[in-house]
DNA sequence: TATTCATAATTTAATAATGTATATTGTTGT
DNA sequence: ACAACAATATACATTATTAAATTATGAATA
């Protein structure tokens, strides 16, 4: 028998709480950042966005921006597409599509 | 007119999302941190807990434990009452409440 | 006086922000 | 093919900021 069968709760055991908020943490440092937050907000609808689109919403200077798209790219929030001269970004994780579905709820006002 | 009125889209501005995106960060960062969010998860249903019990649960010493929770007020996410010798918190914003929902959805199995 | 919790202060370590330079990839004109 | 340019990524150094962990102590309550 082992430890998952053994708990009879729905919650998740403490092994396992700890382990979920340690991945959950993880994610959130990437999303805690003003700048990345406003980048991953240019894509929470599921479109891609070329490096040069979000470079003009950012207002940071290029390698300082290509250094928080290789954070989020590292992380495995982001992915891209090259498509000649142009690199195209899409969110490529569910869960952090779903957290910046629920802050755009609670931060921009009514869903 | 103000530059409310004067955006006829349902999107915040590019100025008003970075104001959005600032608190949110902000919030994110208090939640970015694995005992911190262990901490949370066990007040995500709304109930109260004791400092006592968090302890238990967070395996850590004392001055961190109530340096952690420290934050976490001053951030405004939890609030206390004190009960004779004991403190007991709860979550105290409700923004804080649905990003704990969402991320139990997502990271603690299909709910 | 013992318990529970918070704060202060210190040290050490880690992380982030910024700037400059350069590398890589692809495009275009000759 | 070659030169020049544009878009993006990486490397590196510097400086500043923040976090983690300890130890010690303080305040409130019983």
């Amino acid at each position: 028998m082992n430890n998952v069968a053994a708990n009879s709760s729905l919650l998740p055991d403490a092994e396992s709480l700890r382990a979920n908020a340690s991945d959950a943490s993880q994610m959130l440092k990437a999303l805690s950042h003003p700048d990345r937050l406003m980048l991953l907000c240019q894509m929470a609808d599921g479109s891609e966005r070329s490096v040069s689109e979000l470079e003009i919403l950012a207002d940071l200077h290029q390698p300082s921006l290509s250094q928080q798209i290789g954070v989020l790219r590292r992380e495995g929030l982001i992915e891209g597409r090259r498509d000649g001269k142009h690199m195209f970004y899409r969110v490529a994780d569910p869960r952090a599509l779903a957290i910046l579905h629920t802050l755009y709820e609670q931060f921009c006002g009514a869903s």
